[in-house]
DNA sequence: TTTATTTCTTCATCTAGATGAATGCATGGT
DNA sequence: ACCATGCATTCATCTAGATGAAGAAATAAA
């Protein structure tokens, strides 16, 4: 993975810069949509309802790059939160830098992959929530993100899952009284 | 999205084959994953769960490709059957010939985006699963796939929305009487 | 430390949707 | 045409999870 730390590098437009934990970087209604790497930290995008709730679409820790694609993609208004979970550091460029001119098949190669990838992770999140009842997307979540667990927050945990914290704390309270 | 059959038509592995409505092309446990362009017809991938119930994970129409990308990526058993709502003929070839040496750069680009709309498409699938009721979530199926509904039964897209089809029936007479 | 703020837990109540069963329609096969 | 299977609808009942409130525990701020 540090290949792309180089290839985003490498983006002439490329900024980097570090935040502070609870920095929003992105809001939604803004017009102009951004992709960023996550060099250090942890970053997360979501939602805000009609009721004022919170509902996370992803994490990205080190590594992983977080995007409204449907914004940027369809050209819709940006819906997409996207804050700090902890200080990081991060570097904004432009998506498409991946698969531009002057890399070699190797590198395009790899690049894609990691779109291959993020679709298979989706299809299985999207199977999870029509077919499994939130304790086994819990259960799934813990031991897919094992490192996440203690950087996040209980309550952030039941909004990815698409359930209240309040639900969450009960299913855990079931799992330990059970083992 | 014409040039999309081209290129997939140059892939000399790739091979095209008609299905009568209801054939099974890929079941859940077979050990080689595919990938399957639709040239004419409607494709469906679905799973069946531990009571025997099927849920939708998406519909192909026409010149949309549909795989296992989950299984494929990440070299894990197969769990989505694929098989046919309609008499239909499919192109069955690898999908990383997309991406293969010999294309331009326009049409590598143009590839890319095909799995960035993808992602962007299965981001708000992700986000209408956890932030809003099915009602909502079955208006937005019909005024996004309108086509889809003339051919598809209830019960389908019911299980598509990751409710039963007798919720469905219940969520469309509400629909229709305060209409 | 002390206070303030957020997080987690627990409970009582409520509701969207699941389950199971019955009925009437429509399709498909022979 | 016939019968059989599958599909959509409706109803009675049940349950997972939502909602709202209150208290305990942990974090952050002073």
């Amino acid at each position: 993975m540090k290949k792309l730390t180089d290839i985003i590098n490498n983006d002439p437009k490329a900024k980097e810069k570090a935040y502070r934990k609870g920095h929003i970087l992105q809001h939604a209604g803004d017009s102009n949509a951004s992709t960023y790497y996550v060099k250090k930290g942890l970053l997360r995008s979501y939602i805000i309802d009609s009721k004022g709730k919170e509902h996370i679409f992803m994490f990205a820790p080190e590594n992983w790059i977080i995007a409204d694609l449907e914004a940027l993609e369809f050209n819709e208004p940006v819906q997409l939160f996207i804050d700090c979970l902890e200080d990081s550091e991060v570097i904004i460029f432009d998506k498409n830098y991946l698969f531009k001119d002057g890399f070699s098949k190797e590198k395009i190669a790899e690049n894609t992959q990691l779109l291959y990838r993020r679709i298979g992770k989706l299809q299985r999140r999207v199977l999870m929530l029509i077919e499994s009842p939130a304790i086994d997307r819990y259960t799934y979540f813990v031991n897919t993100y094992p490192e996440l667990l203690n950087r996040v927050p209980q309550r952030m945990i039941a909004t990815y899952l698409g359930i209240t914290p309040q639900a969450l704390s009960t299913i855990r309270g079931k799992i330990t009284r059970s083992s």
